[in-house]
DNA sequence: ACGCACAATATGGTAGTACCAATGAATCCC
DNA sequence: GGGATTCATTGGTACTACCATATTGTGCGT
């Protein structure tokens, strides 16, 4: 098959009713299926307008919902246009974490999702990484430890270390869906762990505990390991429940006047 | 991130570069917030043209971005408009199959976090559901291995039936999340099992097996039901490799993993 | 010849208008 | 009173013009 042929295929007219939906399915099958790749530019608006056959409004919006997915990145000026991107975790955190504020679910559900998902990670890490793996978990779980135990950590540097622990631990599983699913998750609700490090009096606890799941996992005893996973989220839980019992009387304003966003 | 809320600028022309985008986070964060509900119907596009001082253009790209993320349903004609739609699994499962089509995860890797994650909603499921919710599942599970026995069973049927007996447990384990994660794969990847009951090799088996789970489930059997589940993904296994060897020849990459380090 | 300011150009972003298509409701005719 | 017709509303599309921005080229001055 000629590859220009191909190409050009790609950019004939539409007959059919929604121009712009039909210009979007066109556009996707095209990427996904290889015809254009990561980094390639698309025609202009105006040349595809011409190819296409149609006005350049339903160009747009077609280039719009595509850029919204996550499969294109557009940029203005001269030698700017639409260019194909990669997709990457983020698009489907962001579609869970709509989903999620729409169908809220409870704390709990969350956190004992997160605790079996650990708890296969953790048994999978220990079967699959290799020592120098393990071995560098275990080195980043002590630094995290030693940077929680000064007298003011920074919680965004040890939130975001304790982010990649958990990632690079799911990474060690030797299975992408694991990694992924964690990140989309943490993306969305890295609220919960936050609090954790939040209060002191649970923040060397925790620590403690990473650096000892870490341990665990280096010296391959899944039971242990197991059992200091379980003491995490038992902390996480009983963390999130004071704090809720603390905040009890702080209530939130309802909003309910549609009228004023018009 | 940080959007101004003040209530009176969403009057206001929006003044930065990305007007259409503005005017798509106001009414995202609109309908978040409860000040528009599901059911509810925005203005038309030339009121909402005129209300927020922009061209229609914007709006209408606005509203096609909403629109793609499933917040809002368009309808043409009289009494048409864009309304506020209720998030579902859909949505999510959409973005998640469109990732890994770019991001082809191995199909053991797959199997193998379906499999964990039916072992950890299985015992949840034994634990939490009520007998009658057992006892329907089992029933259920005796119509599918009935509906497999006919002589020439319906697979489109029975896939559905499958998808349903899966949805059914995961629905028992009391915790929304593993029901949607499952959902959400199963939408986008239900041909792996589709293959298994395609074959009258594992046909019977694999629905005597589905049987045998649902009655161990019903006996508040845990090892046992967790011993077919095993038993379940070992048939998989077996015919996806089985059906991977009778098609040698048609060879696809499933491992572009190789996804940078940081 | 080099470098920097300025102009030309390509391209997305927005505004506005006009018209088509579909849909539901009001109206009219039998 | 009921069915067909007309009408108004509204999304869908086309076209044009202009603005904003970023890259590229050009020319002037040193």
């Amino acid at each position: 098959m000629n590859p220009d042929q191909s190409f050009k295929d790609v950019f004939l007219p539409v007959q059919g009713g929604r121009a712009s939906e039909d210009i979007a399915l066109k556009l996707e099958a095209a990427i996904l299926d290889g015809r254009l790749n990561p980094g390639e530019r698309l025609p202009s608006e105006r040349e595809m307008q011409v190819q296409f056959g149609t006005g350049r409004g339903v160009v747009r919006e077609a280039i719009q919902v595509l850029k919204q997915k996550g499969l294109l990145e557009v940029r203005k000026g001269a030698k700017g246009g639409a260019y194909v991107r990669r997709l990457n975790v983020a698009n489907v955190s962001e579609s869970l974490a709509l989903f999620l504020k729409q169908h809220p679910v409870g704390r709990e559900q969350l956190i004992e999702f997160r605790e079996s998902m650990d708890q296969t990670i953790t048994l999978l890490a220990i079967a699959r990484a290799t020592p120098d793996e393990k071995a560098h978990l275990l080195a980043e779980a002590l630094r995290f430890e030693a940077l929680l135990r000064e007298p003011k950590p920074d919680l965004a540097i040890s939130g975001e270390l304790d982010r990649q622990l958990n990632i690079m631990l799911a990474r060690m599983a030797r299975n992408s869906l694991f990694e992924w699913v964690m990140q989309a998750l943490q993306l969305g609700f890295s609220s919960h762990d936050h609090a954790l490090y939040e209060d002191p009096r649970y923040r060397d606890r925790a620590a403690a505990n990473w650096r000892d799941t870490a341990r665990a996992i280096a010296d391959n005893e899944p039971l242990r390991a197991l059992s200091y996973i379980g003491r995490h989220y038992g902390l996480l839980r009983q963390c999130v429940a004071q704090m809720q019992d603390s905040a009890a009387d702080q209530e939130m304003p309802l909003f309910s006047d549609t009228s004023r966003l018009f």
